[in-house]
DNA sequence: TAAACTATGTGACAAAAGTTACAAATAATT
DNA sequence: AATTATTTGTAACTTTTGTCACATAGTTTA
């Protein structure tokens, strides 16, 4: 099915790989589809094959707080724990590339669990490193500015692609730092004071 | 070992009861003892008997952010996933009460989720309410003002401890929240004014 | 009990963030 | 090319939060 599935998930074990690609159903989504939205029922575990997916936070009025990135070679951690118990989503996923997707059944994971030894490991690490992610985010808005926000904000959308242009608005940027377009104008005015940034209509240059 | 273990944990089967009575340390903190310090490296997975602890994360600066309670029946999700890879503590960890634990070396942690299936369940469960737990947080720093976040605060106090009372100083509650002392006393003023707290010195009377 | 210490109250002000209003620049559509 | 829509820039203002200064009221200690 996938002759990738081993190189983007170097630590699972051939049987594993086997398993993953005799149950699992593949997955495409578009560049700006919501892959999950928040209060849907979980009933997958979610691996990325390919593209980019961020994680957003809502809230009552409209909110859509940025969280953080998914990568191809990754999973969703939030889907393995709620699929264990097909619990509600807490959270909105959305492509913003071409995305192909593995999709785990949740009567899967427990079974997994005990019998791949790498899979059981992988699952933890997971559960680890996006708990520590989302420990870094609270960091951020606990003890952080907005002007400090939005460089971390910068950074982390450059680690994520790999490139230095940003290509979004001021005011979908806002949205995702839950500010107004007018703040974060503002802000990015002094990054290009500064040479940190060039500003273009729907697209940031990033230069340091 | 603890007669009231299974009361505690009433999820856990008789059999891993009996493990954990056979091989886990049994430790007791005073009120106000630092259980676990930032960086420190986690050799076991900590299960609450009894009293209160509170969970923060800290910056470079001496800040504390109060993330969470810990109570009895409880584990601390933070020691299970650093357990399994031996890995430092990415926060600091607090007894407010005097405190009884149960430390289970980090060895059995992975042998126990093969073995027991309610240990399984209980350690999933732990990660997936604290992961939720802490997507409260981030919502509450992300989108309320102090005012309401200062609210949720108390509110989550109350939960805590069954109890009407707060015993802390302004400076305190400031420190956990990441502000001034000034901020908190001008909004607690405003809360009592509205008649939803009472105000004393070091202690604060909680009305609704 | 006087002195020292700690906690709280409060006014005045500064800085940061949010709001309103509108102009200018650019892109898309007719 | 003219019109319309979107994006960005910016000034003026309000609100919230943070800071400084100092007064007052309890508590503890000498």
């Amino acid at each position: 099915m996938n002759a990738n599935l081993s190189k983007l998930f170097p630590s699972f074990s051939a049987a594993l790989v086997a398993d993953v690609n005799d149950n699992a159903i593949d997955k495409l989504f578009e560049s700006g589809d919501v892959i999950m939205k928040t209060g849907q029922y979980i009933k997958h575990a979610v691996l990325v094959l390919s593209g980019r997916i961020k994680i957003y936070r809502e809230d009552d009025d409209g909110g859509e707080f940025f969280m953080y990135y998914l990568q191809p070679g990754q999973a969703c951690a939030i889907s393995m724990i709620c699929a264990t118990k097909n619990e509600q989503s807490q959270i909105m996923a959305k492509a913003v590339e071409d995305t192909e997707l593995v999709m785990i059944p949740l009567h899967l994971m427990e079974k997994w669990m005990m019998q791949h030894r790498t899979w059981y490991e992988f699952v933890i690490d997971t559960y680890r490193t996006r708990f520590e992610e989302v420990l870094t985010v609270v960091d951020n808005i606990a003890f952080k500015a907005m002007d400090e926000r939005l460089e971390f904000y910068i950074k982390r959308h450059k680690d994520a692609c790999g490139c230095n242009d940003l290509k979004l608005s001021h005011q979908e940027i806002a949205t995702e730092l839950n500010t107004s377009r007018e703040v974060i104008s503002r802000l990015l005015k002094k990054l290009e004071q500064r040479g940190t940034v060039k500003l273009h209509r729907n697209h940031i240059e990033l230069l340091k």
